[in-house]
DNA sequence: CGTCTTTGACCGGCGC
DNA sequence: GCGCCGGTCAAAGACG
């Protein structure tokens, strides 16, 4: 099977509840490139901000102030045996939410992205966009929103896991990153 | 002309 | 039941 999910190795870094999500291997080229992205992130955000609480982002209730690991927050686990018009079981989702000090919203992941709603959010002066995987049968979404309070602040969220390879170059990290303001540790 | 964005309508869940 | 809210749909328009 080929499935490259961007956040597999994000998840074993979460501190937060298990897990009943299976992923899938990186290759290992790949997993250490996003390994060193992901450690820019954390050492971006981390530094530069005083710690945001969890409250601040449209969580789950259930897991508000729960697992901040820099800049990754685990948003939601969603568990529940309702069955939807077809029958079928709802699975378990997960999403993981990335808080990064940029100046764009849209941050370059190597995926292409359809949006396909926008929803202004209570208590924010911005808008939540919501996108979805342009990948045929690839049912990943995402949201991005940026910050009321902290206006240099976007929160992207994912929900789902890619499947299928990344269709761009994986040197657009190094675009994300460029993208992305860089503070040196404090 | 194909692809993507915009945006109001719609739907389901939830609290009261 | 009703209204609010978050999320999604889909037609129309923009754009390259």
């Amino acid at each position: 099977m080929e499935n490259y999910p961007i956040l597999a190795f994000l998840n074993s870094s979460s501190s937060s509840t298990a897990s009943s999500t299976n992923y899938y291997d990186f290759p290992s080229s790949l997993n250490m490139k996003y390994s060193n992205a992901v450690n820019g992130l954390y050492g971006t955000t981390t530094a530069a901000q005083p710690e945001v609480p969890a409250s601040e982002y449209n969580v789950h209730h259930d897991y508000k102030n729960k697992g901040i690991v820099g800049s990754e927050i685990d948003v939601e686990h969603i568990e529940n045996g309702k069955t939807n018009k077809q029958g079928e079981k709802k699975i378990r989702k997960h999403r993981y939410a990335f808080h990064t000090r940029s100046q764009v919203d849209i941050l370059d992941d190597g995926y292409r992205w359809r949006k396909y709603g926008q929803k202004a959010v209570k208590n924010n002066k911005f808008p939540r966009s919501y996108y979805r995987c342009t990948h045929e049968r690839c049912g990943v979404k995402k949201q991005v929103q940026r910050l009321s309070k902290d206006e240099g602040i976007v929160v992207t969220t994912y929900e789902g896991i890619h499947s299928h390879s990344i269709e761009k170059s994986m040197d657009n990290f190094e675009h994300i990153l460029n993208q992305m303001q860089i503070f040196p540790s404090l």
